[in-house]
RNA sequence: CGGGGCGUAGCGCAGUUUGGCAGCGCACCAGCUUCGGGAGCUGGGGGUCGCCGGUUCGAAUCCGGCCGCCCCGACCA
């Protein structure tokens, strides 16, 4: 490609609204440009990338026996309404009407779809297992969109859903995607790591999300160098070990604290340690119960911990009014003695065992010192409902743990039965009996990834593509088009790149060789060939890569050999 | 949804405090010079100053309302 003829508008500076540096280099590079907060458009250049992603995201699920469809988006409320996400959703669903003044939603995922069709064409095990994929457009009005396309509206999202007869059938499906992922982020140039999740809204057990390393990146990864253990901090758990307390349970005084609320108010104003406090939080759950959380004043209450402990889908904090209702005192005076109203109470296993804690004391500007978990108040259930914190250690071998940033490019569910079943998608096993579809879900972030790739592959002039899914694989620079030798030299090599199937973009643009060569650095084309005045007059050329300082000098007739070679490395290098 | 900031040419910004010709740099067009790390000079084109309303002889500037965008948090397959 003649860049004369191509549309690559770069910038100079940084776009006021790009934060972090995917956002800015790829608005710089001229790669993407925004419409709306959240939703972009990708220019020549950027959809070259995006396609890239694309053909390696397809090539590896045919491998791994998944089949392509290509579904709806624009979908009706009814599917919505019968997998009873309709009213769980929450605004992040977009939902209009029709002129016939009927429900439609924009599908921010494709579960309901999907089983909508297998449920009418899958009748007998014999049709099992069966993956079905696509590689489509998703919208969902995200609270607030940020970092350019790392958390878009409207994005590309590859979405499988995987079929089976039984749960071990499942685990095949499953580890065939896992592995079919682990090929298609090593072959997009990613560092990664693979952790245990929370399902969140998709719902189901198991789930494993694939996390690009990254200081940007919006989780927080914990995990152990030592034995491999890895998980979101949103599901991660840490050892602990039961230690009962030396010290003797003194008698539980009240203690007047008018208007001392928060813990380091309460910490401070008693001269206790934080962790003598225990948090009381009340919780509505989806069950329409209410429950009360007690976790030390120095962790943080992990809500989706807390729902899984209890088994309930969801957890809300109550309101104000319904805290007064239970415990009798306002938000900063609850405590698990004397509380109004009998509720269940969970404390967080690091309370077991220990004594004399400081909570309040359910009246308000009152607090009440030296409670005893089991003589002063019930705990109905001790569970692990709390983060994981710098400074705790691994669950699985005790070493220290550490914390990290990551982006989610990939996440992989185990889901059951959970919407074969809502929505009554069966089909008769061996013994003719009628059972629900064992299922998986399994996503990637195409436009993510790109971001992704960014964020982890470049320097401060620019970006530095991995060649896989680079836009193209050589960037041709002759250093002045009015110099007769250097135009005739960067021309027929042109032509032999083309001829030899070399992705080239040719800068034949009438300008000066510094110009020239910041774009290429900004645009991150992996290797680059370069026409100057001086080797040109001894029939020479230079040969650079993108990521490295060195240049070689070659005589002309060795540069396509050389070019041919260096590419055939760099693809190497990202084999799975 | 809570808090903060911004909105003036395609991009980056000044001008708003104290009302009085709508500006600068980059980019774009033409010409000349230049030519290995975002060139110089000369000339030129491009604006509902986010929108609506109000105050005023006069509003980018003051007042009211609305909209959009960004950041922090809450939320989030």
């Amino acid at each position: 490609m003649r860049l004369t003829r191509y549309h690559m508008p770069t910038l100079k500076e940084k776009p006021a609204e790009a934060e972090i540096p995917s956002h800015q280099y790829l608005l710089r590079a001229g790669m993407i440009r925004k419409l709306a907060s959240g939703i972009y458009s990708f220019l020549p250049l950027g959809w070259r990338v995006v396609k890239k992603i694309i053909n390696i995201v397809r090539e590896e699920m045919d491998r791994a026996g998944a089949l392509e469809v290509f579904l709806p988006i624009v979908q009706p409320a009814e599917l919505w309404q019968e997998s009873g996400r309709w009213n769980v959703f929450g605004k992040e669903l977009l939902r209009f009407k029709d002129r016939h003044q009927r429900d439609f939603c924009l599908g921010p995922t494709h579960e309901e779809v999907i089983v909508d069709l297998v449920r009418g064409e899958v009748r007998s095990y014999k049709q099992l297992p069966l993956n079905l994929y696509q590689i489509h457009t998703k919208f969902r009005d995200e609270a607030r969109p940020r970092f350019g396309i790392i958390r878009a509206r409207e994005f590309i999202m590859k979405d499988a859903y995987s079929f089976d007869k039984s749960w071990e059938d499942l685990e095949v499906s499953y580890q065939k995607m896992y592995e079919a992922y682990c090929r298609i982020f090593k072959r997009c140039g990613l560092d990664f790591v693979v952790v245990e999740a929370e399902t969140g809204a998709i719902g189901g057990d198991v789930s494993h999300e694939f996390m690009v390393w990254a200081d940007t990146g919006e989780d927080v990864i914990v995990f152990c160098e030592k034995c491999g253990y890895a998980a979101n901090r949103e599901r991660a758990s840490f050892a602990f070990e039961k230690s009962p307390s030396e010290e003797a349970p003194k008698t539980p005084e009240k203690v007047h604290t008018p208007n001392v609320r928060t813990i380091e108010e309460v910490s401070s104003f008693l001269g206790v340690e934080p962790s003598r406090l225990l948090k009381s939080l009340v919780y509505r759950t989806s069950a329409g119960e209410f429950v009360l959380f007690l976790v030390p004043g120095d962790r943080e209450l992990n809500e989706a911990k807390a729902a899984r402990a209890l088994g309930v889908e969801a957890l809300e904090m109550a309101l104000p009014h319904e805290v007064l209702e239970i415990a009798g005192a306002s938000v900063g005076f609850v405590g698990p003695c004397n509380l109004k109203k009998r509720v269940k109470i969970v404390a967080d296993r690091t309370v077991e065992g220990r004594v004399n804690f400081v909570s309040g004391a359910n009246e308000d500007d009152y607090h009440v010192v030296n409670i005893t978990p089991g003589r002063d108040f019930e705990v109905d259930l001790y569970a692990d409902v709390v983060f994981a914190e710098e400074g705790d250690r691994c669950p699985n071998c005790g070493e220290l743990l550490r914390f990290s940033r990551g982006i989610e490019v990939g996440h992989i569910f185990k889901l059951g039965t959970k919407y074969s079943s809502a929505m009554n998608a069966t089909f008769l096993n061996e013994d003719g009996k009628e059972k629900p579809f064992i299922m998986g879900c399994y996503g990637i972030g195409v436009t993510r990834i790109a971001a992704a790739v960014v964020e982890q592959k470049h320097d401060e002039n620019g970006i530095i593509w991995p060649i896989t899914i680079a836009p193209f694989e050589v960037s041709l620079v002759a250093t002045n088009m009015k110099n007769e030798t250097v135009r005739e030299i960067a021309e027929n090599l042109y032509e032999a790149f083309v001829e030899s199937g070399i992705e080239v973009l040719y800068d034949d643009r009438d300008e000066r060789a510094g110009f020239k060569f910041k774009d290429a650095d900004l645009v991150g084309i992996p290797i680059r060939v370069t026409v100057g005045e001086r080797s040109a007059k001894q029939n020479k050329v230079e040969v650079k890569l993108r990521r490295s300082q060195d240049v070689e000098v070659l005589p002309v007739e060795k540069v396509l050999d050389r070019v041919m070679e260096l590419r055939q490395m760099l693809y190497r290098e990202l084999e799975p």
